[in-house]
DNA sequence: GTGGGATCGGTTTTT
DNA sequence: CCGATCCCAC
């Protein structure tokens, strides 16, 4: 078996010892997905049959590579090994086993868009202030108490929960909770923390299910084990409470993902539920330059709560890891294409080679301009997926209708839509019946005529009542694909998004057609990992449940040779030749939120150490001066983790002066930063701005900066006239070329209204 | 009930 | 800057 010649030893010990509860801590570029494919690899050379196999990850993409990487090792022999995201596998077994709760098979899953817009749809029909009652804040606390596995029967009475709530001036947040519970349920609909949570209550509540299962998965194997919750490890304990055969796979450096309810208190637990565990540590990096690990090291050292562990390496020593300041984040952007193309001409690097990692979604703007501009190829992962897009869920919303015309939110995505005449009163009204009646929309929907409903609006209703059923009708006698089709065409969404020529319409368009064409895959795909347990299923219902769980971005584009943009949680398991992880300043990486707790800055911490531990060769650390967010300009000190890197690994020298961006160490390190003047906003009711001048702000500096931006933007001009106090103020801006245009002030920000004279 | 314009408000990270 | 929402004229 050629394969274990590729390993050192601690890799080689950890792939062949296959039995008993194991516990593998590996650092980052240690071979961690390479011992874990190997072993489950091994597993299957040896002679386990793949179906007693569970392997899970975090994300599909990891699940997809994975997977590959064993089948070029197995073959065909590794067909039928259960692999997969925590989400997708249970939701598989619960297709199965949901009946048992009175969940219909085909049960709906809500993503979080799904699932907030029920809980605000609640928070209406209560009657709530939606300034209070936040959903998404309602949805977090909702998300946090099922992964806890708190019931809202216990949220109910638990003292502790009703004093936060009421202390947050949200008393009602348990009534909520348990209405949203039964919205879902009366929809036959799962939220992702309900995939997991209702697959915990069926083991715990049927012996056999669990008999069953844990009789099936001889071996568990979980990937990325510091990112899991609670729930999570509860059921793979459960499940492997037979055979003992657990593995884990995981970093307690790298977990990053402790505000969505992960916990590193599972690896804690893990050793203390499985005493006899053998563990195995590795340490030695494959990936990084010295210069690299030792920044990482040093880092990560700065945590309190971190299990003792050095990654070391043999590779080459590399370059220090350079810092570079720039005036604005659209400097930024520009200085990173610039090194990026100067790194390509005299390295020889491809586009490929880079990466550009940042701390939220919103950071890739400046940068997806500046490479434009100079006509490098780049992707962005992540961001708004493919499934998310309107286009795409109104589709989606006809195709679960179909399976399961009691989803209420996709009865309400297009219900309406293409306009039938079916406007908000009348949809409130039948929400309103529906929730006195006890019955899902659709049972008020499909029973119209027992309701007192104008002629024209009952015909309205009846038609869509009558149309949807014509679909169900064929869901027996067509294929997925044939079937998705015709109600693409029946309901004219089709010919809608066809007939708008404009650009966003054309791609609109597109996307439909993309979304037919995967259709059209799954149902092609007979690559059938069938099962007595686990029946694989080709039917619309089956690509169903699986879209709620992707996220859509897996499908390579034809180019491959692109410059990579995503946020460092998207990076995690990803490496790159050359990395620059921008945006480094305080408030945003950290970010703002985690300044207050130690934990929560700890775990930003980590997030960084997650990042510069993704580059094999460069490393770049950029942060900006200036930079807008929502709207605002904001000035900015560099992050505190640059300072935690040791000066003598790092490189402020030479930052391209050359190029006008600035001196590299920021004049104000040892004083006090400008701040952005909001005063004038308070006195601005009594204060007549002046003639002249976009910005009333006092702070020089401010004004300066604002100035650079607005000519950036608009060239030279002058405010003839304000209306308006308070944030947002209206102004009237001559400019010496384009006539008058009326801008929107907030703040300093600008922001075009109108344009034309 | 529909559609357009004005206004307001807001931001981490993801299955 | 962009989406949600409100308001108003058809």
């Amino acid at each position: 078996m050629n394969y274990l010649e590729e390993l050192n030893d601690v890799q080689r010990e950890a792939v062949l010892s296959t039995e008993g509860p194991t516990q593998i801590i590996a650092g980052p570029g240690s071979g961690k997905t390479r011992v874990l494919t190997y072993r489950i690899a091994h597993l299957i050379n040896i002679g386990v049959d793949p179906f007693s196999i569970l392997a899970l990850t975090f994300t599909n993409k990891a699940a997809e590579n994975m997977r590959r990487r064993i089948e070029s090792i197995c073959g065909a022999k590794a067909r039928g090994l259960f692999m997969g995201t925590f989400h997708s596998v249970f939701a598989r077994v619960l297709r199965v086993e949901a009946p048992k709760m009175g969940y219909p098979p085909d049960f709906t899953i809500y993503d979080t868009d799904d699932s907030r817009s029920l809980i605000k749809s609640i928070i209406k029909e209560r009657n709530l202030d939606d300034k209070i009652y936040k959903p998404a804040l309602v949805q977090w606390r909702i998300s946090a108490a099922k992964n806890s596995l708190i019931t809202p029967d216990m949220y109910a009475a638990d003292p502790d929960l009703r004093i936060e709530d009421e202390r947050q001036r949200r008393p009602e947040t348990s009534l909520l909770y348990k209405m949203y519970c039964d919205r879902c349920f009366k929809a036959g609909a799962m939220d992702f923390d309900d995939l997991l949570l209702n697959t915990h209550l069926i083991l715990d509540k049927f012996p056999e299910v669990l008999y069953k299962y844990q009789h099936k998965f001889r071996y568990v194997l979980i990937d990325e084990f510091q990112d899991t919750n609670f729930v999570q490890y509860d059921i793979v304990r459960r499940i492997a409470d037979v055979f003992h055969n657990i593995t884990v796979v995981g970093d307690d450096a790298q977990s990053i993902y402790a505000f969505r309810g992960a916990t590193i208190d599972n690896i804690l637990h893990f050793t203390r539920d499985y005493p006899d565990c053998k563990v195995f540590k590795l340490e030695q990096n494959y990936r990084s330059t010295q210069v690299i690990v030792k920044a990482a090291n040093e880092l990560i050292h700065n945590n309190k709560n971190q299990l003792q562990k050095e990654i070391w390496t043999r590779n080459e020593k590399g370059e220090p890891i350079k810092i570079i300041k720039t005036p604005s984040d659209n400097d930024e952007g520009r200085w990173v294409t610039d090194s990026i193309l100067e790194l390509c001409m005299r390295d020889h690097y491809r586009y490929s080679d880079f990466a550009i990692l940042y701390r939220t979604n919103a950071q890739s703007r400046a940068f997806e301009e500046a490479l434009r501009r100079h006509n490098v190829p780049y992707r962005i992962y992540g961001g708004m997926s493919f499934y998310q897009r309107k286009e795409i869920k109104d589709y989606l919303a006809y195709l679960k209708l179909t399976i399961n015309p009691h989803d209420e939110e996709a009865l309400k995505r297009i219900i309406n839509y293409p306009a039938r005449g079916i406007g908000q009163t009348t949809i409130d009204k039948i929400t309103i019946t529906a929730v006195n009646e006890n019955k899902s929309m659709w049972d008020v929907i499909a029973n119209i005529r027992a309701y007192n409903v104008a002629p024209r609006t009952l015909n309205a209703i009846e038609e869509f009542a009558l149309m949807i059923n014509s679909f169900r009708a064929l869901l027996s006698k067509m294929n997925a694909y044939d079937l998705a089709l015709h109600i693409g065409k029946t309901t004219k969404l089709i010919a809608e998004l066809y007939s708008d020529k404009t650009v966003e319409g054309v791609n609109r368009y597109e996307n439909v057609q993309e979304l037919l064409n995967s259709i059209k895959e799954f149902t092609e795909d007979d690559e059938v990992t069938s099962d007595d347990a686990l029946p694989a299923d080709k039917g619309l219902g089956a690509f169903l449940q699986n879209v709620a769980l992707l996220t859509g971005d897996e499908k390579e584009k034809s180019n491959t040779d692109t410059v990579k943009l995503m946020t460092v949680h998207a990076a995690k398991g990803l490496e790159f030749p050359v990395v620059y992880v921008v945006g480094l300043e305080e408030n945003l990486f950290p970010s703002m939120q985690s300044l207050y707790s130690a934990e929560d800055l700890e775990e930003e911490r980590r997030l960084f150490y997650v990042a510069i531990t993704r580059a094999e060769k460069k490393l770049f650390l950029t942060y900006a001066n200036t930079r807008y967010r929502n709207g605002q300009l904001h000035f900015s000190e560099p992050s505190r983790f640059i300072d935690e890197i040791p000066r003598e690994l790092t490189n402020y020298a030479g930052i391209a002066a050359d190029k006008n961006y600035g001196p590299a160490v920021p004049s104000w390190r040892n004083s006090t930063p400008p701040r952005a003047n909001t005063s004038h906003t308070s006195s601005a009711r009594t204060h007549t701005p002046p003639a002249e001048g976009p910005f009333t702000a006092d702070d020089p500096a401010l004004l300066q900066a604002g100035m650079e931006v607005f000519h950036e933007k608009f060239g030279e001009g002058k405010i003839i006239a304000i209306e308006g106090a308070g944030t947002n103020r209206i102004a009237a801006v001559q400019f010496a070329d384009l006539g008058i245009k009326k801008i929107m002030l907030k703040f300093a920000r600008l922001k075009i209204i109108r344009s034309g004279v």
